[in-house]
DNA sequence: TCCAGGACAGACAACGTTGTCCCCAGTACA
DNA sequence: TGTACTGGGGACAACGTTGTCTGTCCTGGA
């Protein structure tokens, strides 16, 4: 039972032609009003909001923004996975961006679907977002070339789009992997493990390219100690270190590709209570909690978020610049504990 | 340069007026072939899609909601931090039930500012999202009667309302802590720290009650190691943690009222090379790594935000229907690696 | 007293689409 | 041949708001 003041219908919303009729002035007050403009008589002004508290309006803002036409307030962000932290980051920090434009984020996953990707593309176009932020999954972007052309603003973020120009927003994987490596080799390192998962993936073929500069550069056969693997089950991860290890040359220090794979290695190396030196790409939060020492490759994923945000905006104020490529620099550091006392 | 083929004005987007006129035929026919009506005839319907296909033609889904009424197929999530995995988890889980309906999420965080929170609410209203899912912070929600009230279904996560009636899906978080201080009152401690941030948290509060009821049942004073910390910072809770073990009758076991103070109690016992019994509320993937034992209370965080979204889903399209209270049950678990060789 | 000009309210059209209705052609049947 | 029916296309209004323009009232100066 609702005890609500019974306007003409109790299920329907209140639109601005009911503000004006209770209020006794026409719909256009009602909406200057709305509208916050300044030329109203200030009586009419204070029936207006009466009126509209006291029949619970509240603006249709998907009919007022198709009248004043071009901007839904509303920014599409498509990734891969929201429950990865990597890109649950990137998104809190694109909305921080947003919120100050006044504008909300709609975020999707692809999950690694490059059809579901488009789709979601074309759907947030239908649905005249100010603009894209796209984690690309699939090889051919093409698809968003007309949009683009349409001055639809689209950053890509993590890897570049192919068949379309754009902004993007990349992390640095080549240099961050052969800093790491050329660590490992200062450390006295000669058998290097590599383990990568799929090389689909525009950032694992960087990384993997950033070792093998590494390597080739102290003269150490490419590929010796290379391991893909073709999930990312940690699991998966640590029967390739065990394979590795219990080869007949095993390595003496193992790079992972990402966090899962480092998993996936900890887990196996603790297991064998093995002392293999560890490296890896990507840094997150409880990695210093790890129970042997690990050094990764970090980057500031926030960095990455608000880049891609801000170069939204951006273009959406000058659309016809021309496509921007910022990098996200990385950096080494060191983390987990010492596994037993020194 | 575009080599687009050239529309009346290549900035603007075509319309169905557009495509008519290309084809041929009247707005109406290009609306039934953009809606599948199957009653066109098939040579219209195919120039019709040729025209739109020449013109690059996308239907403004804004325009068309507005007119054929009521769902925006969108629905609002509000939480409190997207960059927490607690919540990502939800965001991932809620979006997956979402694109079962063809439905997108627009996601924004509150920060634990009640005020944000309301304008949150308020703006995803003025958007005409078809429900809402909100993770309340602020400890009044009456704000949303009046939405409720109209129809629009709304849920909430984690925490209960205040001041207005509508689904929820909480955690158990008085069984879960209770079933843990129990396993370590039969593990023989007596001496059993408790470290929560604030109670201002629904969540804390309950977590805090549980331990009291198993403290309770033991016949031990409650509250005699309890400490409050009053920021979410890890380092804070290793500060408490430290104070407690400095004091004449330290705990021999400490349940951590959330992952982050578990962080700082890891860090401030792996400091102290101290052995003391550690036990926390919530399950993270990389706990499993943590270098010393613990238990901690699981829960499924997917099916929280699954449960959510159904239930909207579920109260669209049965508006009248009595409110359901859902509760997520929790479990025991133990993670962490011993910390030396055995 | 009259007129110019400013302040402000309201009528009307428009945004891009869909719902409703009507009309026309074609067909079947008496 | 006339009527009833049906399939299918188009004209028109409508969704709820804002942009444009017009009209009215009031004030002040000559």
């Amino acid at each position: 039972m609702t005890d609500q003041a019974a306007g003409p219908d109790p299920g329907r919303r209140p639109t601005m032609v009911d503000v004006a009729r209770a209020a006794g002035v026409s719909l256009k007050t009602v909406s200057r009003v709305a509208n916050g403009v300044p030329t109203v008589r200030a009586d009419l002004a204070e029936r207006v909001r009466d009126a509209m508290a006291e029949l619970g309006f509240q603006r249709n803002n998907v009919a007022a923004n198709l009248r004043s036409g071009r901007t839904t307030a509303t920014i599409g962000l498509i990734i891969l996975d929201l429950a990865n932290p990597f890109y649950s980051t990137i998104a809190a920090a694109a909305a921080a961006v947003a919120e100050r434009f006044d504008t909300q984020l709609i975020t999707a996953s692809s999950g690694w679907d490059a059809v579901r990707e488009r789709e979601l593309v074309l759907d947030l176009c239908e649905r005249r977002v100010d603009g894209l932020i796209v984690a690309p999954t699939g090889d051919d972007q093409s698809y968003l070339g007309a949009e683009i052309a349409r001055g639809m603003p689209a950053v890509f973020i993590d890897s570049p789009p192919s068949g379309c120009l754009a902004d993007t927003v990349l992390i640095d994987n080549r240099t961050g992997t052969r800093d790491l490596i050329r660590r490992l080799l200062a450390e006295g390192h000669r058998e290097i493990g590599v383990i990568t998962d799929s090389l689909n993936d525009f950032t694992m073929r960087e990384r993997l390219a950033g070792a093998a500069e590494a390597l080739e550069e102290a003269g150490i056969e490419t590929g010796r100690h290379f391991r893909r693997i073709y999930s990312d089950r940690p699991h998966d991860a640590g029967d390739a270190v065990g394979a590795m290890l219990d080869s007949s040359e095993p390595p003496t220090a193992l790079f992972c590709g990402n966090n899962r794979i480092l998993l996936g290695a900890v887990e196996e190396l603790a297991r064998r209570r093995d002392r293999t030196r560890l490296a890896a790409f990507d840094d997150f939060e409880f990695a210093k909690l790890l129970p042997r020492p690990v050094t990764v490759v970090g980057y500031d994923t926030r960095t990455l978020g608000r880049l891609a945000a801000e170069l939204v905006f951006q273009r959406l104020r000058r659309p016809r610049s021309a496509p921007a490529n910022y990098v996200v620099p990385t950096y080494l550091v060191d983390r987990g504990m010492a596994a037993d006392p020194a």
